[in-house]
RNA sequence: GGGCGGUUAGCUCAGCUGGUCAGAGCGCCGGUCUUACAAACCGGAGGUCACUGGUUCGAACCCAGUACCGCCCACCA
């Protein structure tokens, strides 16, 4: 068997044609009447504006390795994959693609434009569910589901009415943010701050009927064209005597009041500052305070309104330019200072965000948002790592209402309709035939559309078929597990909870398991204007899913940023050949077809002389099942990725491989015939093990591996072996690794030719000895001796390199001489290293607190090991004398 | 202005409950095509675990402070 496997692993199209097979033989699919425990999870929906990056392949990975286990581990697995129709995101790049055809949306209808996009939608949607697939994600494609669908739609719709009717939604004239390019109102948590130079204005506003002025001190001149205002502190004694007075305002001649209220900081500027609650947040709460009027002046597109009066028709930077030219021509500019600050743009487009008064839609979040946050104060949903529930609880306790519509094209559509009859607004479920109020038939629907995450919060139910009953929602709803990056923390998670718990009486998810940002190998954030970004699946092509996946999942430590380096993911490709090489090799040596159990095993391990590499590897194998456990269970998904590496690479191939080519070589069958049991259990059980990791590579050799069942896929994942564990055999087999280890260190150190064969002698007690002579063919072959001479005396040749390790003392004999300097130093470098864990042992021994303190057991272990060390230094230094020059 | 995270080998980063935890990958040095694998094997060099105190028998790990770096939130116009 097993001689037909190519040399090197080869990923392409194999991966391609084991995914279309797992597809279609439906084993991501779930069963509702399935018996076992549920395990679900709904994907984050991609965004179908272009194509997958590295995040999502992160978050893929991970949530597939959760999926994968799971299913293996014997649950009835739901995850539910689909796509975002992303509004604004959506909508900005099907207007850039149209504006490289001279184009714009509005040279269309609305209903020729929505068409345009959704042709865009399902170009893009089939792009990025190909790539999903190419990951190896084993999510449900039956469920599959999109935001803007039938049955989302509904749920938004219901949900909107809901809440309205709940008086949770109303609508009104605030003060929004406002992207002049997409034309649209959007959120607080769609504005962007970046610091930027700026320049802090000094502008003296007259006071009426005087000679005198104030001066206010402003980074947004134009905007004084919209002044209702001028605020003071009210205990600012430098401003007392501005009470009663008015002001006139420069350049429109309006008279305007003087306002005191404790928001303005005295320390800022003059102290004065001019308020205009058309555009801006907290002269907008003065305002209402004071009941000022609202002048806009800053217009949808930019520029200024008619209520700017000769400056109308600017742009506003245009605008500004203007205004503090003709203040300074009035002789009403004092002064002009840098001023560095926080500048808002648009998440989508990069705008200068203007903040204005506008007509929109909000949800009042604060009954919501109580819920959401007593819900992980109880627990019943918890993140990993914990501190992300700090960042949680911080927004949530802060929460603004939010602002839900938006002026744009693509979305859904916000379910209420005007009477042109009487202007009531109808929010209803479907559209309504007539108004309630005055029976009047001319009805018009709201034009604006639902912010994106609005259908996004429904999520973990709305694809569960909600507001219909049904069977997935009792199985699978609260999901197990969320898997999402901190940047949408606060635009998803934290919406989900507040929207599961009020229309499901439940949160959406038990844990939520946070995910970093990956990096570029120099941890700078990917992005296509560093040029710096890499593109999954060209890496796929190149390194294979398995190679990509394992990468990720190595350095997926939770909640931290992951610095991609191509050369590390080149080691973990090694790493998937490696695999495949050992199984290869294995796979030559077997000659039944017949799967090896477990029995079999505890009868080759009750039988006779049943081989101490053997019964290691198996104590290995199974104390490394159960932390690969104990790591997925709480999502440590890295450490049981690093921990599988380690055995499989460094013990299983770099030790028992070598170990068993004894065995399988040899001429004695029955030998032979125990090591194709132990070599073909433990494969088939490895490929187990890493399955939900590397799932490709797994499947491909399991299928060649005598096994039990149709696909790797469905098989058990490994349980531990208690009764296979035994601390004596990995000291014994320590101890074994220790001298061969530390023979070849000999070699090698001393230039001796690899080719060389040599006769090794060793002097140690009768326990030692039969160690060594139960590994005697294997210690012969892996530091290349044709003989081992157990002796009490060492040959008194000069070609001898000796050493001292816990089992004994060898000495290796040459047949030319060496270099007895050389050897003298390593042994010299030796002897350091004892002297200086000697000191370390004995300065804690010698410490009453510790031997009091201490558990009994590490000082016991402190002791023998002291002893020990002791033991090896005597020895040493004796070879040392003898090697005298 | 608040809050969070980081500082460990040349580079990028792991290190769980304080006690062989000084680790990985890549890079570097020396040597091997030893019939599973040169995408490999065998060896080696390299670190005051940012700094200062503290707690403890014992600290990379816990506590306090400092210095840098990064991120998030926030209505100083």
């Amino acid at each position: 068997m097993g001689t037909d496997i190519p040399k090197s692993y080869e990923p392409r199209g194999t991966e391609q044609t084991l995914y279309k097979w797992w597809e279609e033989q439906g084993f991501f699919n779930a069963d509702v009447d399935s018996p076992l425990p549920p395990f679900s999870m709904v994907l984050p929906p991609p965004n179908v504006t272009g194509a997958l990056h590295m995040g999502h392949a992160l978050n893929i990975t991970l949530q597939d390795i959760l999926a994968r286990w799971k299913r293996m581990d014997g649950h009835n697995v739901l995850w539910v994959p689909g796509t975002d129709h992303a509004g604004i995101a959506t909508q900005n790049v099907v207007e850039k693609n149209l504006a490289a055809e001279g184009k714009k949306r509005t040279d269309f209808t609305r209903e020729e434009f929505e068409a345009i996009v959704w042709r865009w939608k399902e170009e893009y949607e089939a792009r990025i569910l190909g790539q999903i697939k190419q990951l190896g994600c084993s999510c449900d494609w039956s469920r599959q589901r999109f935001t803007m669908d039938e049955g989302l739609s509904r749920a938004v719709r219901e949900v909107f009415v809901r809440l309205w009717e709940d008086g949770l939604i109303y609508k009104g004239e605030y003060l929004v943010n406002w992207c002049p390019r997409c034309v649209t109102a959007i959120s607080d948590l769609e504005v962007e701050y970046e610091p930027a130079e700026g320049k802090l204005w000094y502008i003296r506003y007259p006071i009426e009927d005087s000679s005198e002025f104030v001066v206010v001190a402003t980074t947004r001149p134009e905007t004084m064209l919209g002044d209702t205002a001028v605020a003071v502190h009210p205990d600012d004694e430098r401003y007392r005597g501005l009470r009663g007075k008015r002001i006139v305002l420069p350049l429109m001649n309006r008279e305007i009041p003087v306002i005191f209220d404790s928001f303005v900081e005295r320390e800022f500027g003059t102290g004065v500052v001019k308020v205009t609650p058309g555009h801006d947040p907290a002269d907008f709460e003065a305002g209402r305070r004071h009941d000022l009027p609202i002048i806009r002046v800053i217009g949808d597109d930019g520029t200024m309104t008619a209520a700017a009066g000769p400056y109308r028709g600017l742009d506003r930077y245009e605008a500004r330019r203007r205004v503090v030219a003709d203040l300074e021509a009035l002789g009403l500019l004092e002064k002009v200072e840098r001023h560095a600050h926080n500048i808002g743009h648009c998440q989508r487009c990069e705008t200068i965000v203007e903040p204005l008064v506008s007509n929109q839609w909000f949800v009042r979040v604060q009954p919501l948002a109580d819920e959401a946050i007593r819900a992980v104060e109880q627990g019943r949903t918890d993140f990993q790592p914990k501190n992300f529930e700090k960042v949680y609880f911080e927004w949530m306790r802060n929460i603004h209402d939010w602002c839900i519509s938006r002026q744009l094209w693509w979305g859904h559509r916000i379910p209420a309709w005007y009477c042109d009859g009487c202007r009531e607004t109808i929010v209803a479920r479907e559209a309504p035939q007539s108004c309630p109020k005055c029976g009047g038939t001319k009805l018009r629907q709201e034009t604006d559309v639902l912010d994106t995450w609005f259908s996004s919060a429904l999520w973990p139910f709305s694809t569960l078929g909600w507001p219909d009953r049904t069977r997935e929602q009792e199985l699978f709803y609260p999901t197990s597990a969320m898997v999402t990056g901190f940047d949408i923390i606060f635009f998803w998670v934290a919406r989900m909870m507040m929207m599961g718990l009020r229309f499901k009486e439940d949160v959406p998810f038990r844990h939520v398991f946070i995910n970093g940002l990956v990096r570029d190998a120099q941890g700078q954030k990917m992005s296509k204007s560093r040029g710096n970004s890499i593109d999954p699946l060209a890496i796929i092509e190149e390194y294979g899913t398995d190679a990509v996946r394992f990468t990720l999942a190595v350095m997926a430590v939770p909640g931290t940023d992951i610095p991609f380096s191509i050369d590390r993911m080149a080691g973990y490709r090694a790493f998937c050949n490696k695999i495949w090489n050992a199984a290869r090799f294995l796979l030559m040596n077997l000659d039944s077809d017949a799967p090896v159990g477990e029995a079999e095993i505890d009868a080759v391990l009750a039988g006779p002389e049943p081989g101490l590499h053997h019964r290691w590897i198996l104590a290995r194998l199974s104390e490394v099942i159960a932390s690969t456990r104990r790591d997925l269970d709480r999502f440590f998904v890295h450490e049981a990725t690093n921990t599988l590496y380690h055995f499989f690479w460094g013990e299983l191939c770099d030790w028992y491989i070598e170990l068993v080519k004894e065995d399988l070589s040899g001429d004695d069958p029955a030998r032979r015939e125990r090591a194709q049991k132990v070599t073909c259990f433990v494969l088939e059980t490895a490929m187990r093990l890493l399955h939900p990791f590397i799932p490709f590579i797994t499947e491909e050799i399991w299928q060649k591996v005598p096994h039990r069942g149709e696909t790797i896929m469905l098989r058990p994942y490994p349980q531990a072996f208690p009764r296979w564990q035994d601390a004596a055999v990995l000291e014994r087999m320590q101890r074994i690794q220790d001298l061969i280890s530390a023979m070849r260190t000999a070699r090698a150190e001393n230039n001796v030719d690899p080719r060389k064969w040599v006769t090794v002698y060793l002097r140690c007690d009768d326990e030692a000895r039969e160690l060594v002579e139960s590994q005697l063919a294997n210690l012969k072959r892996l530091v290349r001796a044709h003989e081992v001479v157990f002796t009490d005396r060492f040959p008194a040749e000069r070609i001898l390199l000796q050493g001292v390790t816990s089992l004994g003392e060898f000495a290796l004999l040459l047949d030319e001489v060496i270099d007895v300097e050389v050897e003298k130093q390593r042994l010299q470098k030796e002897l350091q290293k004892l002297d200086t864990e000697r000191l370390s042992l004995e300065k804690k021994l010698a410490n009453e607190g510790f031997l009091e303190k201490a558990p009994a057991e590490v000082v016991a272990k402190a002791r023998s090991r002291r002893d020990e060390v002791e033991g090896l230094q005597v020895k040493t230094r004796e070879k040392l004398r003898r090697l005298a020059p």
